[in-house]
RNA sequence: GCGCGGUUAGCUCAGUGGUAGAGCACUACCUUGACACGGUAGGGGUCAGAGGUUCGAAACCUCUACCGCGCACCA
C-alpha cells in the first residue's frame, strides 16, 4: 500500500486517473452487453463553446447519473458530441475574420468562407471536449458525434425531404422575423421580448376632402411612414366614423392612402387610429390583407431605410431614420407632439439588435404530432423533473405556430430544394421546385436553394441519429435527458415531437419512440447579485481556473451541494473551496486509517464485538443509504451530496473516529483491529457512494487501500447492513453528556488544551464501560463516575438525560451562580412551554398519541433538570 | 394581462402539519499523536405581510407586496 502524501493534490491525481480510464476504454458503451441498458445523450455544445459553469453543472450531473448506473450494473451509453451552430460560429468565424484578415464573409464568397469556417473548426472548435475531459466526464468518446458528421447530414436531409412529401414543410411567403445583423430569417422561439423606453410620436395626417383638417396617428415607428398604405381605426369608434372609407394624405412621402375600419384597432390607445404599414408589422400585415391594402417594403436587409422618394431618409440606417423622420414632420408641421413612451421590443437571441418583421419567402414546417406529444407528458410516459415544467411545455405545445426553418446563412445544412426558370432574382417568384436528397436529375437547369436549415432543425434529430442500428437498438429511448430550461422549446419539445413523428425505436410503440424517459431541468447559474453569466457581464468565472484551484472533485462537489434540483443557483466561490475542503479532510480521514496498518480487501465486521459507537455509525450509514437511494430517484443530487458530506464530516469524523481512538491507540488488539475493520467498512461504503460525485479523489483511495482489484467504477453500491440497533440512544445520550462537559469548560473560560477532572453523577454500568471513551472525548485528566459525587461550591455543573455533569475545578462562585440562573430560566421557558401545551384538552385529545407522549417526556426531563439546577444553586 | 417559481440567521440555501436547521461569515478557546482546506464551544430568526383552516402552520388555503422567469400584448 502506498503511502498518502499529507495534503490531496487534485493536479497530479485527477489527470492520472482519467488517462487510466480512457485507455482502460472504461467508458465504452458495449451494444452486445447482456447488463441492462442506461442512456444518455449529451446536449451538444456549440463547436465553438468553451466551458461554462453551466456545462459544469450539467455535464457533472449526467456523469453522476452514469458513473451511478455503471456501479449498479447497468451497461451505460454516455454519447457526447457537438452542435454545428449556424449563425453562432458563422457569427464568431466572421468576427473572427474580420480582426485578424479585416474581411467579411461576402468578401470571401460562399465557397471561400465555408473553407475558412472548416479550417478555422479545426484550429479552434472543440476545446470544449477537452476541458470535459478536465472535469472528469465518463461520456464515450469513441462514440462522438457532430451535427455535420456525413451520416448525420443525410439524415437531416432525408427528413426534410420526408416532411415536404407529407407537406409538413411547405415554402411560403410570410410574416417572419428578420435579424438586421446576421441577416436571416429567425423562428419566434429567437426573438426575446425586453422592455425599451422610447417614444410615441403624434404624427398628423391630413384629411384629402377636408384641407386642412388632419386626423392624428400615434406611432413608435415614425421611420416606417413610407411604408403605410393605410390608416385604421375601429368599426365602433365614433371619433372617425365618418371618415372611413375616405383618405388622408400620408406626409412621407406625401400619397393618398385609405382610412379603413378593421376589429384588431383598440380604440383606447394612443388617439384610436392606427397606421397601417403591412410589410413592417404582423398585425399591420395582417390588417392589410383584409383591406386589400398593397405591401410597400422601405427597408433593407441590413435594416437600412430604402426609399428614394425621401431623399433624407434613404439609405439611412432605421434608428437614425426614426430620428431624422420625426424632425422632418417636425419642420413640416405634421408631428404635434412626442410622449416618452416604454414598450416591449423583440430583440434576436443571437445578435442581441431588435428585429424587423418583415415579408419574405421562407420554408416553414407545420408540426406534427403535437397532440402525442401533450399526451406522453401530460400521462407521464415522459417524466418531467421538476414537474413544474410540463405546464411551461403544455403552454407552448397547446399554441404552437408553425416553424420558420430557414436561415440566410452560410454556415448549416444546405436547405436540399432545386428551382428551375426562376425568371427574377426575386425570392417570392414562383417556379418549379425540385425537392430531393440527390441533386436533380439535370443539375444545370436548375439552381440549389442559397438557404440553410435551423441548427435546431438538425439537433432536434439528436436523441437517435447519434445511433447507428445496433446501438439503437439496445439504448433507445434514452433513460434521462439532462438540460437547462431554457430550451425546452428549442430542443427538448421537438425532440419529443421528432421521436414521435420518426419512430425510430424498436417498434412502433409510442414507448419505444420516446427520445427519452426522464427530463431532469437543470437549474440556472446566476451570480452573487442574481444576474445571468454571461461573457458581457465578465461575471462568469472560468471554470478551467476553478478546477485548477479546488480539482475538478471539488468543483464538482461544491456545485452539486448547491444545486437544489430545479432552482436557480447562486454562484459563490466559497462554496468550490467548500468542495475541495470537503475532498481535503476524506483524504486525510483516510490517511489516519492508513497510519494504523493495511486495510483488508473486502472489510468484513464481526458484529458481536462492536463497539456502541461501531453500531452507531454503522446504523447511521444505514441510513444515509436510503436518503440517498430516494434523494436519487428525484434527482435531487443537493440532498444526496449534503447526506454524504454530513455523514463523512460530522457522523464519521467528528463522532467515530474520535472516540474509536481509544481503540486504536489502545492495548487492546482485539478492540483495534475490530475499530479498524470497521473504519475499513465504512470508507470502502463511502467512497463508493462518493464516487459519482467525486470520481477522482475516490479512485485514488481506493486503489490505494486497495479494497478490490477493480476500478471503483465498476464496484457495486453499498448494500444496507441491517444491524439490529440497540444502542443508539445510549449513544445519543453520551454525545451529549459529553457537549455539556465540552460546554462547561467553555463557560468556565478554561483553555481547550487544558485537561480537566471531571465528575459524572451516575451509577450506570453501560456508562461506566465507556468511560475512557467519553474521558477522552471530554480531553478530561480524571473522569469520576460516582452517583454521590460531592462538589464543592461554585463547582459548576450540567444536568443530562445520563446524570449530572460536573467540572470539578473551583471557579468564581458568583460567575457559576449567574450561568446556572441563565440555565434556569432557559429550562423553565421550556417547561412552561411544553406544560401550556399539556393543558390545552384539544392537544392532548386530538394530537396523535406518540406526540403527546413526546411531550410528557420532555415535561418529565425537564421539571428533573430544573429540579436538580435549583438544588445545585442552593448549594453555591 | 395570463402562467410558473421564489421571499427562512449577515450571506448561500435545506426544511410536505408536532422542540426552527446546515455551511460560510462572526465571537472565544485550541498549532492535542488524520486534517488550520482543521478542532471545540458560542452568539445570531415576528420563517415577506395580512387573513383563514387546524388542538397545533415556516409548511395547507385566500389575498397583498416585492424579486426572477416564461407566454401574450406591444400603434
Amino acid at each position: 500500500m502506498a503511502e498518502l502524501s499529507k495534503t490531496y493534490d487534485p493536479r497530479t491525481v485527477e489527470p492520472k486517473w482519467y488517462q487510466r480510464w480512457t485507455d482502460n476504454r472504461d467508458f465504452e458503451a458495449n451494444a452486445s452487453s447482456k447488463k441492462k441498458p442506461f442512456s444518455i445523450v449529451m446536449p451538444p455544445p456549440n463547436i465553438t463553446g468553451v466551458l461554462t459553469l453551466g456545462h459544469v453543472l450539467n455535464n457533472s450531473i449526467q456523469d453522476i447519473l452514469a458513473r451511478r448506473a455503471r456501479m449498479q450494473g447497468f451497461e451505460v451509453l454516455w454519447l457526447p458530441g457537438m452542435d454545428h451552430a449556424g449563425i453562432g460560429t458563422q457569427t464568431a468565424v466572421e468576427k473572427w475574420l474580420r480582426k485578424n484578415e479585416g474581411v467579411t464573409r461576402y468578401d470571401l464568397g460562399r465557397e471561400k468562407f465555408l473553407q475558412r469556417v472548416l479550417e478555422w473548426q479545426d484550429k479552434h472548435g472543440g476545446i470544449i471536449i477537452q476541458q470535459l475531459k478536465r472535469l472528469g466526464c465518463s461520456a464515450d468518446w469513441s462514440r462522438q458525434r457532430y451535427t455535420f458528421d456525413d451520416n448525420y447530414v443525410r439524415a437531416v436531409e432525408k427528413i426534410f425531404v420526408d416532411l415536404y412529401k407529407k407537406k409538413l414543410i411547405y415554402r411560403g411567403r410570410r410574416m417572419i422575423n428578420w435579424d438586421p445583423a446576421a441577416q436571416t430569417a429567425l423562428s419566434d422561439e429567437e426573438v426575446i421580448n425586453k422592455p425599451q423606453r422610447g417614444s410615441l410620436y403624434y404624427v398628423r395626417y391630413e384629411i384629402v376632402d377636408q384641407p386642412g383638417k388632419f386626423l392624428e396617428v400615434a406611432t413608435t415607428r415614425p421611420e416606417t411612414i413610407m411604408a403605410d398604405t393605410g390608416v385604421a381605426v375601429h368599426p365602433k369608434d365614433k371619433r372617425y366614423a365618418d371618415l372611413v372609407g375616405k383618405e388622408v394624405w400620408r406626409p412621407l412621402p406625401r400619397e393618398k392612402i385609405p382610412v379603413v375600419a378593421d376589429e384588431a384597432i383598440d380604440p383606447e390607445f394612443g388617439t384610436g387610429v392606427l397606421k397601417v404599414t403591412p410589410a413592417h408589422d404582423k398585425v399591420d400585415f395582417e390588417v392589410g390583407q383584409r383591406h386589400k391594402l398593397p405591401v410597400l417594403d422601405v427597408l433593407d436587409p441590413d435594416g437600412k431605410i430604402n426609399c428614394p422618394a425621401v431623399p433624407e431618409l434613404n439609405g439611412v440606417d432605421r434608428f437614425e431614420a426614426r430620428k431624422r423622420a420625426a424632425e422632418l414632420l417636425q419642420e413640416r408641421g405634421l408631428l404635434s407632439k412626442t410622449e416618452p413612451y416604454e414598450n416591449n421590443v423583440g430583440f434576436s437571441d443571437r445578435s442581441e439588435v431588435p428585429i424587423e418583421p418583415r415579408l419574405s419567402e421562407q420554408w416553414f414546417l407545420r408540426y406534427p404530432r403535437t397532440k402525442e406529444a401533450l399526451a406522453v407528458v401530460k400521462k407521464h410516459l415522459i417524466r418531467f423533473f421538476p414537474r413544474h415544467w410540463e405546464k411551461v411545455y403544455a403552454q407552448w405545445l397547446e399554441n404552437i405556430q408553425d416553424w420558420c426553418i430557414s436561415r440566410q446563412v452560410w454556415w448549416g445544412h444546405r436547405i436540399p430544394a432545386w428551382y428551375r426558370n426562376q425568371k427574377s432574382e426575386d425570392r417570392g417568384q414562383k417556379s418549379e421546385i425540385y425537392v430531393g436528397i440527390e441533386p436533380p436529375p439535370d443539375p444545370g437547369n436548375w439552381r440549389q436553394d442559397e438557404d440553410t436549415l435551423d441548427t435546431w432543425f438538425s439537433s432536434w434529430l439528436w436523441a437517435y441519429e447519434t445511433m447507428d442500428l445496433k446501438t439503437r437498438k439496445k439504448f433507445y429511448p434514452t433513460s434521462v435527458l439532462v438540460t437547462a430550461p431554457d430550451i425546452i422549446f428549442f430542443w427538448v419539445a421537438r425532440m419529443i415531437i421528432a421521436g414521435l413523428q420518426f419512430k425510430p425505436g424498436k417498434s412502433q410503440k409510442i414507448e419505444d419512440n420516446i427520445p427519452f424517459q426522464d427530463v431532469f431541468f437543470t437549474g440556472i447559474i446566476r451570480d452573487k447579485q442574481g444576474r445571468k453569466m454571461s461573457k458581457s457581464l465578465g461575471n462568469s468565472p472560468d471554470p478551467l481556473e476553478l478546477i485548477d484551484k479546488y480539482g475538478a472533485d471539488g468543483l464538482r462537489f461544491g456545485l452539486m451541494r448547491i444545486a437544489p434540483s430545479g432552482q436557480d443557483i447562486r454562484f459563490d466561490e466559497k462554496q468550490i473551496e467548500e468542495g475541495r475542503n470537503f475532498a481535503t479532510k476524506l483524504w486525510n480521514v483516510a490517511r489516519f486509517r492508513q497510519m494504523h496498518g493495511p486495510s483488508s480487501a473486502a472489510p468484513k465486521i464481526d458484529k458481536k464485538k462492536l463497539s456502541i459507537f461501531a453500531v452507531e455509525i454503522l446504523s447511521r450509514l444505514d441510513q444515509t443509504i436510503d436518503v440517498i437511494d430516494t434523494a436519487y430517484r428525484d434527482y435531487q443530487f443537493n440532498v444526496v451530496a449534503q447526506a454524504l458530506y454530513t455523514f463523512v464530516w460530522n457522523d464519521y469524523c467528528d463522532w467515530y473516529v474520535e472516540a474509536a481512538k481509544i481503540d486504536v491507540f489502545g492495548e487492546d488488539e482485539a478492540k483495534k483491529q475490530s475499530a479498524l475493520a470497521v473504519m475499513d467498512y465504512v470508507l470502502s461504503a463511502v467512497l463508493r457512494l462518493l464516487h459519482p460525485f467525486m470520481p477522482h479523489v475516490t479512485e485514488e483511495l481506493w486503489s490505494t487501500f486497495g479494497f478490490s482489484g477493480e476500478s471503483i467504477q465498476f464496484a457495486s453500491p453499498p448494500k444496507k447492513l441491517r444491524l439490529p440497533y440497540p444502542s443508539s440512544r445510549l449513544t445519543a445520550a453520551i454525545f451529549d453528556l459529553i457537549r455539556a462537559g465540552r460546554n462547561l469548560r467553555a463557560k468556565a473560560g478554561l483553555s481547550s488544551s487544558y485537561k480537566v477532572k471531571f465528575a459524572l453523577r451516575s451509577d450506570d454500568q453501560e456508562i461506566t464501560a465507556e468511560r475512557p471513551v467519553i474521558a477522552h472525548l471530554l480531553n478530561a485528566s480524571e473522569l469520576i463516575i460516582d452517583p454521590k459525587f460531592k462538589a464543592g461550591p461554585g463547582t459548576p455543573i450540567a444536568t443530562t438525560s445520563l446524570g449530572e455533569i460536573l467540572l470539578v475545578v473551583e471557579v468564581d462562585r458568583s460567575a457559576e451562580r449567574e450561568r446556572l440562573e441563565k440555565e434556569i430560566a432557559k429550562v423553565e421557558l421550556e417547561l412552561s412551554t411544553v406544560e401550556e401545551k399539556l393543558k390545552s384538552k384539544s392537544f392532548v385529545d386530538r394530537a396523535p398519541r406518540q406526540v403527546v407522549e413526546l411531550h410528557r417526556q420532555r415535561q418529565k426531563n425537564f421539571a428533573e433538570q430544573l429540579a436538580k439546577l435549583k438544588q445545585a444553586r442552593e448549594q453555591l
